[in-house]
RNA sequence: GGGCCUGUAGCUCAGUUGGUUAGAGCAGAGCGCUCAUAACGCUUUUGUCGCAGGUUCGAGUCCUGCCGGGCCUACCA
């Protein structure tokens, strides 16, 4: 048994994410956190609202709450809809929880303690009409370079040429189209990533097996131009972790706060000090989780993640764990996830194309969404979002493949035997192939698992489930019946048996099936096997069961069609 | 501009350190079964492995160039 330590990356708070979202973090790490707990591991799975910086405060005022509070309130819609596609987080926490507000300032104190931070003055752009210093983003105006009006103050669109705010000719607010706007003297606080280079640079060396994507990104961060730069950790915001606290080594920083950058990933480990707040537990909980130095040191700490927060995660979050000298357990391996496109486009939220996470629930059981994406996800490249494959997975493998198996079976048994596991006959020959293809089919899904090879996992995972439909077919019990129903009897048995070990199975993927398997057959304490023959005799001979209800409706032509017009979007 | 990823059957993708007739699922075709959500099983068609060179006894796999798709490029997160 090992301790395991999942975090799936943190979705913003600005709005409801669409599936490309859960599909890059939120689900796989909810598979793998299933998976280990199932092997009997001990398992920590956090995630938690990012809440901090300049869209929060304008989709805030957009919404007219305080952000406080429109924080509050989407906080409780993003949990509430995880709840429903199933995620098993042990606990959803928030970036401005009062735990990583003080992680966070102790984290940059002992940045300050070891030279790694250092003050810099540098030239921001002030709107006056918004009141609020604008990201080299949100400041819009004519590009000098292609004459485009709606270059953007970091890179002008049109023609990709990367800009500073300065360079646009006739610059505007983009969240109020004034032109008011002034270049101010500001300082902020910059963390010295570059002195962590070779550091980093050897960590990441040492690291075994990550994703290409993962390690490509961080080494052209390390290695292009002059290497890691610095980077600065604080902005002039209202919403925030302030960076000015007692005993900070810092003046002039009033009214200032650190970059969400900064205090998002420490939200991991602040998550996990909610969770033992939550619980009633001490700090010795947590920090047996994230300390080295108070037990963390067995723990193997995943992350997931979309490819956009790799650099993140391999560079600014380890160089403030490290930076700070104290023994911070460090990620053993990062998973990253391409984009999920939606019917050949991107995902748009202003155009409303595509599906997003509240809509998913809306229209299908969070089990369909968990196969189809967890399937289909992402890993070596981008992968596509439609409704015909969506159709076509969930009908095929979901109906089909699985749920009409355990149809067949228990309402064949029903029919001839009532709804007992039959007594009579005994396994033979063709129950130990059965047993031999599945045995060889669950070490290459549980290999696929713990490489977290997602897409390879559920087709195993589809293969065993196509197993037991190769066993009816070839034993066909019904034709048997007639001549001898000892014999089909122990045939029956033996298929009503698979119906658990599918559950137990399947669970990471398809949790609600999952269960509904394992309560109608009266065996809600299945656990993952150990042995295989055993597993297929748990039911035995004289165990009731119910014939359970469809357990997954197919999506029909019609309604696909309905659909793919209903999320065409406007664009 | 630079960097990374990617291009394999109609579609979605596997193809380990280069090694015998290139695989799976879906779709198509045929056959079988009739317990089941017209579900299941078996058999089966299709590939100049993006293009052009090169290395090698041998390349989908390595090298070079070209073409196509995608992503990143540090102040959105």
């Amino acid at each position: 048994m090992s301790r395991i330590l999942v975090t799936s990356a943190l979705p913003y708070i600005n709005g409801i994410k669409h599936l490309g979202n859960l599909v890059g973090s939120q689900l796989p790490s909810d598979a793998y956190a299933r998976f280990m707990r199932a092997r009997g591991n001990e398992v920590m799975f956090i995630c938690a609202t990012d809440e901090h910086g300049t869209p929060a405060e304008l989709a805030a005022a957009k919404a007219g709450k305080p952000v406080a509070d429109f924080c509050e309130d989407m906080w409780q819609v993003q949990k509430d809809i995880a709840d429903g596609f199933r995620l098993s987080f042990d606990f959803f926490g928030r970036s401005s929880s009062e735990r990583n507000r003080d992680l966070t300032q102790h984290l940059a104190g002992k940045l300050a303690e070891n030279g790694l931070i250092e003050e810099v003055s540098e030239k921001q752009v002030y709107s006056h009409a918004d009141g609020r210093y604008l990201p080299d983003r949100y400041i819009e105006g004519t590009c000098p370079n292609c004459g485009s009006e709606n270059a953007r103050g970091d890179q002008c669109e049109n023609c990709t040429k990367q800009l500073d705010p300065t360079d646009l000719i006739n610059p505007r607010s983009a969240i109020s189209g004034s032109t008011d706007l002034e270049v101010r003297e500001t300082k902020h606080l910059y963390l010295k990533q570059s002195k962590m280079r070779d550091k980093l640079d050897k960590w990441i060396d040492s690291q075994k097996g990550w994703p290409i994507l993962t390690t490509s990104i961080a080494k052209k961060w390390l290695h292009d131009g002059d290497g890691l730069r610095d980077r600065g950790i604080t902005r002039d915001l209202d919403w925030g972790v302030p960076v000015q606290y007692d005993g900070a080594p810092w003046t002039g920083m009033e009214g200032k706060v650190f970059y969400v950058w900064f205090d998002a990933p420490i939200e991991y480990i602040a998550a996990t000090a909610e969770w033992a707040d939550a619980n009633g537990l001490d700090d010795a909980a947590w920090e047996s989780w994230w300390r080295e130095d108070k037990g963390a040191d067995d723990v193997k700490y995943v992350q997931f993640m979309g490819k956009d927060n790799v650099p993140f995660h391999t560079l600014s979050f380890p160089s403030t764990l490290m930076g700070s000298g104290e023994p911070w357990k460090l990620v053993d391996y990062i998973k990253s996830y391409n984009w999920l496109t939606y019917e050949g486009g991107k995902f748009s939220t202003s155009q409303g194309r595509g599906v997003f996470m509240n809509q998913a629930l809306e229209i299908m059981p969070s089990d369909y969404w968990r196969w189809w994406l967890l399937s289909n996800a992402p890993e070596s490249s981008d992968s596509d979002f439609t409704w015909a494959s969506f159709q076509g997975g969930v009908n095929k493998d979901l109906a089909d493949v699985l749920g009409n198996f355990v149809s067949r079976v228990t309402k064949f048994c029903r029919s001839k035997f009532g709804e007992v596991v039959p007594e009579g006959g005994a396994y033979g020959k063709a129950e130990a192939a059965v047993v031999a293809e599945i045995g060889k089919r669950l070490t290459a899904y549980q290999d696929h698992m713990e490489a977290i090879e997602i897409r390879k996992a559920t087709a195993e995972l589809r293969a065993i489930w196509v197993a037991g439909n190769e066993y009816l077919q070839a034993t066909a019990p019904w034709s048997v019946y007639k001549t001898d129903p000892d014999a089909a009897a122990a045939m029956v048995r033996f298929a009503l048996n698979l119906i658990p070990l599918y559950a137990v199975l399947s669970e990471p993927f398809i949790p609600d099936a999952s269960a509904k398997m394992l309560v109608s057959m009266g065996a809600e304490g299945a656990a993952w096997p150990t042995d295989l023959s055993a597993a297929l005799e748990a039911l035995p001979a004289g165990h009731a069961f119910t014939v359970p209800d469809v357990l997954f409706a197919k999506i029909t032509d019609d309604r696909r069609v309905e659909l793919e017009e209903q999320f065409a979007g406007q664009g």
